[in-house]
RNA sequence: GGGCGAUUAGCUCAGUGGGAGAGCGCUUCCCUCACACGGAAGAGGCCACUGGUUCGAUACCAGUAUCGCCCACCA
């Protein structure tokens, strides 16, 4: 027996904790510049630093490991960048809502101390999500962690700011944008999130003016608007309305009187009355039809999304009407309008209209469309080479069916408002000069100033002196922060030191592979193209691997509210880390979602326990020498292994090359378990215990093939087979290190493969006779066999020794006519034929039954092939293998029949007597 | 409204122009000196439906149904 000891059982909880800091402490993951190899690099989609590990961000990031550590084995030079992002609208509601718990606030705080604040919170409880990667084994260069409020990471964020402004692609100006009433921001188009909504259509009378028989009725969904109406359109083709366009209407509930204008372009005749309200400061295609009309914009709204109207005029609008709907948000002032609309006869019909409602991605409150003025990026140019690389195939997107999605929505992306109304976060480096804009700038009663739209900003990469233009020094900079995304678009490069030429970006970039879900394919991916590609000169990464969204058992999004997460650190506990990582790898195949359900780390649990008790039992024999062959001269067991060994890490090299997880995770378990454990360990069982040759070269083939196995597995589970691997006979420090395994050519034996067929042919089937015969597996039990085929037969006779040990039984090989028919069941698979002596206590009635079903089986497939044989044109069109095929294995099912009958008769004959 | 994907064993999912697969679950027998988180043997499926292409379709094509996802300012 050996002196290392293992329990029975593997317990991950203090492997894990030691291995985790050990290879932290021994810097194993950090990427030297020195290092020989060629350059592998993933930058991690960087955590949000509020976040804490939930199940995609262990998918996500087991991934990568996987692909990181494989790729780190092949000897490359590896570098898995770590970061976290600051996160601005989220961290800011992290800790507003904090000081809401306290009774303050951040406007009671200003905007220094509010900051300070948060970076206070940053340090005391952001970034848990760090260790919580470490735990998962994410084998980061962690010496790099970058923050995306870093200096380096902010500097870049200042100098692309500075240079799209240079060249014209970023702009300040007053348009429509999406505006949360509660975060009181802007947000981008993709920061708005479509849902359903059951809401109403409301046909509202517009009288014409100068005519007091006609009157326009106009359909819309939002008649608290209606104050913000500055036109009313039809369609110019409309007969029912195209005489009344140049004329005018009068708003109802105003004196005020609105054009009508034709627009082809907004108006649907067939949807609503044909006739549209236009209000181009609340809605998006009005915005637009205001812009075609040089229409007047008229803001209604204030920023928390209430009526702002107190300001109109009672020339023009009724005061009570005013009154009756001031600070009333939208959704309160809907019903009030409505009903000063029915009194005033206006409303002639209500009816119920499905909708879509956007909402903030962040906080689910419902967006308004809001004039403003913001920053946005011209897009169009940074879209077209981004289109380009992908097109021309400089940019792998895996699997490809996303390439569709990346394109539609690449080609029809709009500019991207980048500025926030929040405080966390790059602030905008642009100025504005006092003495320039003069009373223009106004300051609010918190202190803050307004900038109108039209003011001149300074942009510069620190904050200027004096005003260029009138040497004024007192300057005030853009209270907006850039949106988190932004400074996220340049991580591929910004990490790596940019926009100094350093080291690392040479060595480094472009990075190797992006791990990323679908989700953010837009907010992130997309803009680091653009923005690689326009400040590097190259694309940002050569593969985008896309992987799936976790669900739950039923499908559903995981989500706190509903209650139906898995906390992948429970997981993680209760089953080990290795079982979590190698179940989201088997379950990560292409374009499809993953139902996760927690029995299905169950199984992986056992899986890891498997390989735990296969060194266990390896360790126990490994006493005494062992003396390496050539793999020919190896006993028959160890060539067979080290060919389906090989066959194995060709499978699995092959599939991490495709980035097939789920295949490299299958073929990894099937191999250990069914092939290594369940026949390898026990053929060689035998061997083990003589003291021959035989022995010690098995002892050989045993530690040389289970250290390679190890290894295979390490990227998948890493901290079982580190554990293992450093009880095993080795040399080195980690197996972290070590080379991954690589075919080798020697091992290939299709000769021991073949006669392994036949071997474990006889042995299922004298299995099959056990059972069907009901005799107890402790038996021994005396086994005749033989075979049409005389190689076969052959590879029987020598192999007989396994043959036994594995059917524990006493092996006659002798022609048929030779065996005592009266006490044998005979069985066959195939060519093969396998006697089973019959020895008393036989359950006949039950045997019969099994095997006259099998005989059916055999005859039904034999009749179905004969059939298809007998049609002449399959025969004549079919390609000649194929027929050969057929007809082949129609002569062994034949074969089969005949002897299962002969067993059915035997039995009977056995019941008769 | 547009696009994409799915539909295969009780469940979760692979897969292929020529004999239906895996894991889990289930049944039976076994605590055999690595492992009961185990071993052995089983049961279970008109591969969603309808047409077409083909000697041959679960696979390729078209349509239908159901489900899901993404995109979208028809008021």
């Amino acid at each position: 027996m050996s002196q290392v000891h293992l329990d029975k059982t593997y317990d991950p909880k203090a492997v894990e904790d030691r291995w985790c800091q050990t290879w932290i402490d021994r810097r194993y993951a950090h990427a030297s510049l020195d290092h020989p190899g060629s350059p592998y690099t993933i930058v991690i989609p960087p955590p949000n630093v509020t976040g804490s590990l939930h199940i995609g961000h262990a998918l996500n990031n087991s991934l990568q490991d996987i692909l990181i550590r494989w790729r780190r084995m092949q000897g490359r030079n590896t570098l898995w960048m770590p970061g976290m992002d600051h996160a601005g609208i989220a961290t800011q509601n992290v800790v507003e809502k904090q000081l809401q718990a306290e009774g303050s606030s951040r406007a009671a705080l200003g905007r220094e101390a509010f900051v300070a604040r948060v970076w206070e919170w940053r340090a005391r409880s952001g970034g848990i999500i760090i260790e919580q990667l470490k735990r998962l084994g994410a084998s980061c260069d962690w010496d790099r962690l970058r923050f995306t409020l870093d200096e380096g990471l902010s500097r870049a964020v200042r100098e692309v700011f500075v240079r799209l402004h240079e060249d014209g692609l970023m702009y300040r100006g007053e348009r429509l944008i999406n505006w949360c009433p509660r975060c009181l921001t802007a947000l981008s188009d993709i920061e708005v999130e479509h849902e359903d909504h059951n809401g109403k259509l409301y046909h509202i009378v517009y009288p014409v003016v100068g005519d007091d028989t006609t009157t326009l009725t106009v359909a819309t969904t939002r008649p608290e608007t209606m104050l913000g109406d500055t036109a009313v359109a039809v369609h110019p083709d409309d007969p029912r309305y195209r005489h009344l366009i140049g004329r005018r209407v009068r708003l109802p509930l105003t004196t005020r009187e609105l054009p009508i204008v034709g627009d082809s372009l907004l108006v649907n005749r067939e949807f609503g009355t044909g006739a549209v309200k236009i209000t181009p400061a609340h809605d998006f295609s009005d915005f637009e039809a205001g812009e075609r009309h040089r229409l007047p914009r008229l803001s209604i709204l204030d920023i928390h999304g209430r009526l702002d109207v107190e300001g109109m005029r009672a020339a023009e609008v009724d005061q009570t009407v005013i009154q009756d709907i001031a600070q009333l948000p939208v959704l309160k002032a809907r019903p009030k309008v409505e009903l000063r609309l029915k009194e005033a006869g206006s409303l002639t019909k209500v009816e119920d209209h499905k909708m879509v409602l956007g909402k903030c991605y962040r906080c689910k409150t419902v967006v308004e469309p809001f004039l403003s003025p913001q920053w946005f990026v011209k897009i169009a140019p940074l879209a077209e080479p981004a289109i380009r690389a992908v097109e021309e195939g400089r940019i792998r997107i895996v699997p490809e069916g996303w390439v569709n999605n990346y394109l539609g929505w690449m080609r029809e992306i709009k500019d991207w408002c980048v500025s926030r109304q929040i405080w966390w976060g790059h602030q905008i480096p642009a100025w504005y000069c006092r003495a320039c804009h003069g009373s223009a700038l106004q300051q609010r009663a918190d202190g803050s100033w307004i900038i109108p739209p039209d003011a001149s900003p300074i942009v510069a990469r620190t904050a200027p002196a004096a005003c260029p233009r009138c040497g004024g020094t007192e300057l005030l900079r853009d209270p907006d922060v850039l949106d988190t995304w932004f400074s996220s678009a340049l991580w591929p490069f910004s990490t790596l030191g940019w926009p100094d030429e350093t080291a690392e970006l040479r060595r480094f970039y472009p990075t190797s592979t992006l791990v990323t879900g679908l989700d953010i394919l837009f907010f992130w991916v997309a803009r680091m193209i653009m923005m690689g590609l326009r400040f590097t000169g190259d694309v940002p990464f050569r593969d985008v691997y896309i992987h799936a969204l976790v669900r739950d058992a039923e499908g559903h999004k995981m989500s706190k509210s509903k209650g139906n997460v898995i906390d992948p650190l429970h997981v993680m506990h209760q089953y080990g880390t290795d079982a979590l990582r190698f179940t989201l790898a088997s379950m990560a195949s292409p374009g499809r979602d993953i139902k996760l359900a927690e029995e299905r780390i169950e199984g992986y649990r056992n899986f890891a326990n498997k390989i735990w008790n296969a060194a266990r039992f390896i360790l126990m024999n490994l006493e005494g020498e062992r003396e390496g062959l050539p793999p020919a001269s190896r006993p028959f067991a160890d060539r067979w292994m080290l060919s389906r060994l090989d066959h194995a890490i060709r499978q699995v090299t092959t599939s991490l090359e495709q980035y097939r997880f789920d295949q490299a995770a299958s073929q990894l378990y099937h191999f250990i378990w069914h092939e290594y454990c369940d026949w390898y360990l026990e053929l060689i069982k035998p061997a083990l215990q003589a003291q021959a040759a035989e022995a010690r070269a098995t002892r050989h083939t045993l530690v040389e093939s289970f250290d390679a196995i190890l290894r295979v597995l390490h990227p998948f589970m890493p901290y079982l087979t580190e554990e293992i691997w450093q009880k095993m006979p080795h040399e080195g420090d980690s197996i972290m290190l070590q080379p991954f395994p690589t075919s080798r050519p020697e091992w290939d034996d299709k000769d021991a493969e073949t006669q392994f067929e036949v071997l474990s042919k006889f042995v299922t089937t004298a299995r099959l006779g056990r059972a069907l015969l009901t005799i107890p597996p402790g038996q021994r039990v005396t086994l005749y066999g033989t075979s049409t085929d005389a190689e076969e037969l052959a590879t029987l006779m020598q192999l007989r020794p396994s043959a036994e040990v594995l059917s524990k039984a006493t092996l006659h090989l002798q022609p048929l006519p030779d065996w005592p028919t009266e006490r044998v069941l005979r069985l066959a698979e195939e060519r093969l034929s396998v006697g089973v002596a019959v020895e008393g206590g036989l359950d006949l009635d039950k045997t019969l039954g099994r095997v006259a079903k099998q005989r059916q089986d055999v005859a039904k497939e034999a009749s179905r092939l004969e059939a298809k044989l007998a049609n002449a044109s399959f025969t004549s069109k079919a390609p000649g293998d194929v027929v050969a095929e057929h007809e082949e294995r129609l002569r062994s099912l034949r074969h089969e029949a005949a002897i299962l009958a002969s067993s059915e008769e035997q039995l009977s004959r056995m019941g008769r007597s």
